[in-house]
DNA sequence: TAAATTTATGGAAGCCCTTCCAGAAAGAAA
DNA sequence: TTTCTTTCTGGAAGGGCTTCCATAAATTTA
């Protein structure tokens, strides 16, 4: 070997290095870093007291090549969004903690570009495990991933063929639609994003029981839903036009409404601030995410649990890594309502109306 | 060997598998897979075919370990920040992925676990760099890195023994004050966050620089800065606080502020509201950061390039990785101003002050 | 005390690459 | 033709670990 000094003169010390300081063979060297139970108490202090005086920590290259298992996964999420994948992933690596396992991050830029970064990056069976945020997984990498049955979590997306967890959007919208009803709202509006995609679907479902189980009858002038494509409607201006539509209506107003999502909801705040209406006086705002944006506009709104859904996603994609013939599961977290100052109970507007809300 | 199956039955390609398929020597293989020139172009093809055929790609393992170097590095993150981080981290992302390296992420959970975190996740990861974000540099990691020429960014932090990249507070502080005087104010005060923190001492002076430029006298009683220690005041809280003192100055009250961070701006904007108080009729405010509430909330501020500070940063580490013994250097990066509607020229408010104001 | 266990240990082989050296093949020069 | 170059190629060694087999040491049992 030549003399050239490797990063600069500093080598890590390996095993060999401890070993031989602390008389003992590689085999044990190893076997006290892996808590093996045949190592007498002696040797094994010996060992980490070298170990430690040389700092030295096991190359994870080195022992992922040896034990054909990385240590690490991945999490594939789309870098389009925001907030809501930093916190789950807040979760997921906390598990991850507790696992001993590392996190490689491959966000995706552009939605097109899914398949072109998991060929790039996961084939080369760099990662145990992977999780997969928000995006349909191509049907080229599902059948290719369920066949070598490389393990992988579905978050917020499902695909029959793997461990998935969504949320029960339905029941959000259903929470956050009994909310309205049980302040005493009667004339309660709906305003969706985008029908087609699965979310906008079933938060509509969730309304629909909580006006029917109240036997409120749904007036289909108040369900307003977004045409646009753009991230399906839920976005702040789809938001701010849906409200313009619904205030045109002026006296016929809905007392309530319930919107698809906090963003759209910043939108239709904005839509009321615009027209002089305020909010929850003239109308109260109900939304969905709990996004941050949510908090400092004083949203009610449905919060989803991500922290815990990204610890759980790590525990069960552990699980899926120690026996790959497990069968794919689907697991439900349920939402929950976060109550701020966009609701209120219905605020009697004329004497009219003041009559009927005696009773 | 056993016949266990690994991986349940998939075994992924070696280079012994090419080798063998394309009648070539394993060397060969490696060759063609680094784009060595010495390979003839026939043979290239040979290999090459067989290596698609079989879906081959080489082991990133043992690659590390043959080549001594990891292709990816780690970023260590506060997590108990936000939005910032993931901007960033897109820029760097981008930029890594033409470097052909991979991400780990690491995200710390509270600022006092920094050291414990680097001790038990970054010594042993064998990264080939670090980007290490928002945090001081603990010094016992800080010398044992410069010592091990460890390659190392710093990232809106700062420490003489690293490259570093930070935005030039100052400056900014500068253009938002300097926003404020254009638009005609000259009651103008600063609402700053825990001046022992650099960026709000930072921010001070920026603010100071533009006043003195413009030759308006600073009145003590129009900056207030906060004692908070939590997140050295650049908190909602705090903003809400210090602007109530702003309130009780009555009709003394500046006719603009410029408030040291966006989420401060926040809570400053919620005081105002609840005093019945409106932006930008009665009072103009700016703020820093341009996080994703100042746009749902129309706050005029200051934006950080984070996109191309990402990009920079990695592109930094990745110079440093092929020359260890490059000098540390500090790059600055220019924020800009972002107009939006909470800015708006000073409203003559009484006959009293139309006097003053008159000038 | 000898034999049979049990417990602890050393180190070779193997994980999949890169890199280097030696040598083969092909051309060029003599 | 022979000799020297140049261009390609094969494969051993090595990177740092885990694991397994063999063996030594300590205990137990007969």
């Amino acid at each position: 070997m030549e003399a050239l000094p490797e990063r600069n003169g500093y080598l890590p010390p390996t095993i060999y290095d401890i070993a031989k300081r602390a008389k003992v063979g590689i085999g044990t060297v190893s076997r006290v870093f892996n808590n093996h139970p045949s190592v007498s108490d002696a040797t094994r202090k010996r060992v980490l007291k070298v170990a430690n005086s040389l700092n030295y920590q096991p190359h994870p290259y080195a022992r992922g090549l040896a034990r054909k298992r990385t240590n690490s996964i991945l999490a594939v999420i789309p870098f389009f969004t925001t907030f809501f994948f930093l916190e789950i992933l807040q979760g997921v690596q906390e598990k991850l903690g507790e696992l001993d396992c590392d996190l490689l991050l491959y966000g995706v830029h552009h939605p097109d570009h899914v398949e072109s970064s998991l060929r790039q990056n996961v084939l080369r069976s760099r990662v145990d495990g992977i999780l997969f945020f928000s995006m349909a997984m191509p049907a080229a990498f599902a059948k290719q991933y369920a066949q070598m049955k490389t393990p992988v979590v579905l978050i917020d997306t499902y695909n029959k063929d793997f461990d998935s967890l969504t949320v029960e959007n339905s029941f959000g919208a259903f929470l956050a639609t009994n909310h309205l009803i049980s302040l005493g709202h009667k004339r309660i509006g709906m305003l969706n994003a985008n029908i087609e995609s699965l979310p906008a679907h079933q938060r509509l479902k969730g309304f629909q029981r909580a006006m029917n189980e109240a036997e409120i009858p749904i007036d289909p002038l108040y369900v307003k839903k977004s045409s646009s494509t753009k991230l399906d409607g839920f976005t702040r201006e789809a938001g701010y036009e849906l409200m313009k539509e619904f205030i045109a209506l002026g006296s016929e107003m809905p007392t309530a409404i319930f919107v698809s999502s906090d963003i759209q909801a910043s939108g239709a705040l904005a839509a009321l601030t615009e027209a002089g209406l305020r909010c929850p006086e003239d109308i109260s705002i109900v939304g969905f995410d709990d996004i941050e944006l949510a908090s400092h506009l004083g949203i009610t709104t449905i919060r989803q649990p991500m922290a815990e859904m990204g610890a759980f996603a790590a525990g069960r994609l552990a699980e899926r890594m120690n026996n790959l013939n497990l069968p794919p599961t689907h697991k439900m977290f349920m939402p929950s309502l976060v109550v701020r100052k966009s609701s209120a109970p219905p605020v009697v507007r004329s004497v009219k109306q003041k009559k009927v809300s005696l009773v």
